[in-house]
DNA sequence: TACTTTCTTTAGAATCATTATAAACTATAA
DNA sequence: TTATAGTTTATAATGATTCTAAAGAAAGTA
């Protein structure tokens, strides 16, 4: 009946509970087939412009950041004054467009096998992700 | 005589004048064999603590913006609150330590041939930058 | 050399993203 | 219920970076 039941089961399953402003956003981030990739800042004005909620801004922080600690988000590896998240958690990598200043998924089929020949001694790799920046030819 | 002389030289061909702010910082950079990566305030640190220098923080940002846009230093792709530059400016990843929060260089001949196998339509290729994340074992 | 123009430095203010604080509120379990 | 631990919130604080506008320095010209 409730499409959010799902969700207040994904949140209780991963010791969050399931309040009603992680239940809003949740249904921003995960209600939809396509994955995207947003700011803070881009997230609270969906939150408050396209669905006229009010959210504080601490408890977007506060969410995005439990979120990302559960492995239900990713932040992306790129330079910017701002913090681009991901709701596309599995391995991947991105194309990064400095005419537009958007992010586009690059996934890890399309790319060939890295191979890295140097090793850190007591080291081990926990991720490899490539950002290929591009522009207007 | 001067060491300087081919840094005086080196800035204005680059169109920018020799002050002696931009000397010391030269000197700092790239008086080096190695290249290193250094945020702004380490660089203002070593600057004063260690040189006894005093150049203000604005223009230690002018500095370092003028010489990334000059192509003399690289800022490096990956999420903190602190932007990174890098004295090398050759093409090359990273690996970023975790454990340490530093970054090491990974030369572009330890890296297999990267082949990415998308493009999007209208868009050339700038740079394909490979960020290697690992932690102690 | 003297003068003029343009570039540069600087301190301090302003901005902006993010985090901390601490009080009010709410879900949950007993 | 009622206690407890987890959450939300407005607001303040922080910290990196940029802006501003005035003083200073380099380069060009006569």
């Amino acid at each position: 009946m409730n499409i959010n039941i799902d969700f207040v089961n994904k949140l209780r399953i991963s010791g969050l509970r399931p309040t009603k402003q992680r239940l809003k956003i949740c249904e921003v981030l995960f209600n939809t087939e396509k994955t995207f990739h947003f700011t803070v800042n881009d997230l609270s004005k969906i939150i408050s412009e396209k669905l006229n909620q009010k959210i504080s801004l601490a408890t977007i922080y506060n969410t995005v950041h439990a979120f990302k600690k559960k492995g239900y988000l990713k932040e992306i590896s790129m330079n910017s004054d701002k913090t681009y998240f991901d709701t596309n958690t599995t391995h991947h990598h991105h194309f990064f467009d400095s005419s537009t200043m958007k992010l586009i998924d690059l996934s890890d089929d399309q790319v060939e096998k890295i191979k890295i020949n140097k090793a850190l001694p007591g080291k081990k790799i926990s991720s490899v992700e490539i950002l290929v920046k591009v522009e207007n030819e």
